[in-house]
DNA sequence: AACTATTGATAACA
DNA sequence: TTGTTATCAATAGTT
């Protein structure tokens, strides 16, 4: 999509190919996490390299229960009723304990108030802490930085309004000097 | 991307929200495609609306198939995953979810930080719903009356200063014309 | 749904 | 890989 465009077939030269992969999966993956949080789409993504790298990114934080409510729409289910009775409870579980992260996350994000590009969901626990620390620094300095903006332009308007006042002042006091020193008038 | 930069939260109006997320699926489904036939790269994305509607894409033709190898990668026992084993698998599952869950309300606990009277830990998921949607309500609403406030003490500031701009034009002639009556002056 | 002004993504290059 | 830049592609707001 720059310098020429591109033709849709596989990229011969390797070098190239691995480049435009690396760059375009990071595409595909920040797309898919924009349109998970503009439109609170629950979304997953597996890309394997031809390699057989896989790469991944489940914006619900957990792509097990995404595949699963996956095959669930579709009903495509291995089927093995043996184990069911035992199988289907734990599933059960496994799909309260997603819908719960589901909401914690989004507990989560909006606590976060939207700003963060990184993927939460791949942090550590030292990662999260640092975050954590960071954000309501972040937001506080925000915040006084749009409150000092807004200080200074009523401040400034202030300002202005002494200033003409004080004009007006002379000019009135100067007019009322003409008229006494004419009392004709 | 256009006509304005997009805030990169929840898309709040529900047609624009209904429209984007077709625009966006739309592109995200192109370019998963774009980078499967460049790159020569198994691809599946699956996008879940919140109304639960499932779209998805599996460049090889079979969802299936990417999500054995998808889960063979993640899997210890690469053959089995598929049967014997399904019960333990689920059990890790749940295993990582309730430690994922532990991790997000520590979080969230966090986020409140001690001002919260309520615990959070106590509160089921209804009232977690509630509570979230309480809060996006009341931090909007706080806002929007803030900026109220604020832009009606700058527009008033204008006002003044429009109106005592006004005064000191009508001065300064009345101060000209008088000087003028009276050449001598 | 169609239309564009803009923003965003990225191919080529370093 | 990472960064830069010239271009192309996606899309937000509007009609």
């Amino acid at each position: 999509m720059a310098r020429g465009k591109v033709q849709m077939r596989k990229i011969e030269n390797p070098v190239h190919r691995q480049v435009t992969f690396c760059k375009r999966r990071m595409g595909l993956l920040k797309k898919a996490k924009e349109l998970s949080v503009l439109c609170d789409a629950a979304i997953g993504v597996i890309v394997i390299s031809p390699h057989g790298k896989i790469y991944d990114l489940a914006t619900n934080g957990n792509m097990q229960g995404l595949i699963e409510r996956y095959r669930r729409t579709y009903s495509e289910r291995p089927g093995e009723s043996s184990n069911h009775n035992k199988t289907q409870i734990i599933k059960q579980e496994v799909l309260a304990l997603t819908r719960e992260i589901d909401l914690l996350q989004k507990g989560f994000r909006y606590m976060h108030g939207e700003n963060v590009e990184n993927d939460i969901n791949h942090m550590n626990l030292d990662e999260l802490q640092t975050l954590e620390n960071n954000l309501e620094m972040w937001v506080n300095s925000i915040r006084s930085q749009k409150m000092q903006i807004i200080s200074r332009e009523i401040e400034m308007l202030r300002n202005k309004e002494a200033m003409l006042q004080a004009v007006n002042g002379v000019l009135q006091e100067r007019v009322l000097q003409i008229c006494m020193s004419f009392p004709f008038f």
